[in-house]
DNA sequence: AATGCCTCCCGTCAGGTCCA
DNA sequence: TGGACCTGACGGGAGGCATT
């Protein structure tokens, strides 16, 4: 796999992501407010804490989230070869009969 | 060796759905 | 109705492969 673990390792650090880096309008916790008067605000410790909660609930629902996209992809791929086959076969079986008249 | 393209996986955000 | 959860979309990193 393509997983160093340096970015999950950053993340999960708090470390400034990805997103933030690539759209700094952006780089602002969702849940904390920022008064515009007095310039930026430090998010408070618990609101930090939720966020990195948050952020960790997310990461590994979209995981699980992936994996079961995966396992329905494999199933829908495999009912697929399936019917491929099954319809093979039919096909054949009618050929067959159309050869000889039954 | 350098470069470009493709594919896979990841983290994050945003918006929708569900339920107490 | 607010919070928890799910998932599509987006963009980045890394590996593999072909081309130059």
């Amino acid at each position: 796999m393509a997983v160093t673990g340096d970015e999950t390792e950053s993340a999960a650090t708090g470390d400034v992501s990805a997103y933030q880096l690539r759209n700094p309008s952006s780089c602002l916790p969702q849940d904390v407010v920022m008064a515009g008067v007095h310039g930026p605000q430090q998010p408070t410790e618990d609101a930090s804490r939720r966020r990195e909660l948050r952020l960790m609930k997310n990461r590994e629902a979209a995981k699980a989230c992936r994996q079961r996209k995966r396992e329905y992809m494999n199933y829908l791929e495999t009912r697929i070869s399936i019917l491929e086959k099954e319809n093979m076969t039919l096909k054949a079986k009618m050929q067959y009969q159309n050869v000889h008249s039954i």
